[in-house]
DNA sequence: TCCATTTACATCGTTCACGATTTAATCGTG
DNA sequence: CACGATTAAATCGTGAACGATGTAAATGGA
């Protein structure tokens, strides 16, 4: 049978199933979405470039513009990320000044991050960030608000699976 | 203003604007497409485990389950990554045994890529997986179609920004 | 023919993502 | 109070992604 492929149901017949090649990975959802994501990536390195961050680094760093002073576990809740892939992410933040990390003296076990200075003026030069990116997505309001909604029931039914306990 | 948001337009009165808050990234649609791609990571993650394979691996075994003997080129290209990504990755499906890496004698430059008999004989072990994902995304056959066709839109958006040599 | 350019592939260093494991602080229950 | 369980954070090792750079083979003019 063969049904190489994220798509739903049986084999339907999609786009390049007519011919029956299927020799790229055009049917795979799970393609779409990683694409998709590299090519965010891709567009993020350039603008970023001059800020010097990555664009886990400029998620980081937009959480904290929103509101100074979170738990390393926070952000990583924030980013669906675990303490080994935050807490060096945070340490490089914290090399180039752009952070300082402080164990909370309520609980000792908490470090809290919070924006030096320079973290906070960086804001200024990143502002214009967002709407070159809404500008490239080239999506109508519409479009773009099924889109997002979409994402967001796909990946709660992706993370519904993982841990049924 | 600031308008930290992936939305195109102005802004737009989104969900979580009414409160004022936004304190997380829930109105960038970059980060439901990041958060969609670790979603699919983690399950494919934990669907691969058998198998021994990452979901890049993956993707490359269905490339080539699908037409054998490719150039590292074309597998990049099918991929949208780069040779310093694509010759490290089947390198280790190299050491696996699942594939085998030849210097073409028509054009020396290029190393072809084909499967060994035990990376044919995986093919059998991975035949379940496409609907697993498809099970696992909760998607109407409506959606599914819509969702791709809407990310292949945004990628191609995106990425006409890019070098536009 | 000669040599600059292009093409295919590879190496190195950095960052991100995560599984496994570790340490230390706090909590809960007897 | 004691002590096992939980929680916050960190470390280590591996794989993936990519910028910068390098090498050898093929190509294309002058």
């Amino acid at each position: 049978m063969s049904n190489p492929t994220d798509r739903p149901g049986k084999s339907a017949p999609g786009a390049n199933t007519a011919t029956g090649h299927h020799e790229d990975l055009d049917d795979f959802l799970c393609f779409a979405v990683y694409e998709a994501n590299l090519a965010f990536n891709q567009l993020y390195r350039s603008l970023l470039d001059d800020l010097g961050l990555t664009y886990p680094q400029y998620l980081v760093m937009t959480l904290l513009w929103r509101r100074d002073v979170r738990a390393v576990k926070e952000i990583g809740d924030a980013l669906s990320l675990e303490y080994n892939t935050v807490t060096p992410l945070i340490k490089r933040l914290e090399a180039m000044d752009l952070v300082s990390r402080v164990r909370d003296l309520e609980d000792q076990r908490v470090v809290k991050v919070s924006l030096t200075a320079g973290g906070k003026a960086l804001e200024k030069q990143a502002r214009h960030i967002p709407q070159c990116v809404a500008d490239a997505s080239g999506l109508s309001m519409k479009a773009f608000t099924e889109l997002k909604s979409s994402l967001e029931d796909l990946r709660n039914n992706l993370k519904s699976r993982e841990e049924p306990s």
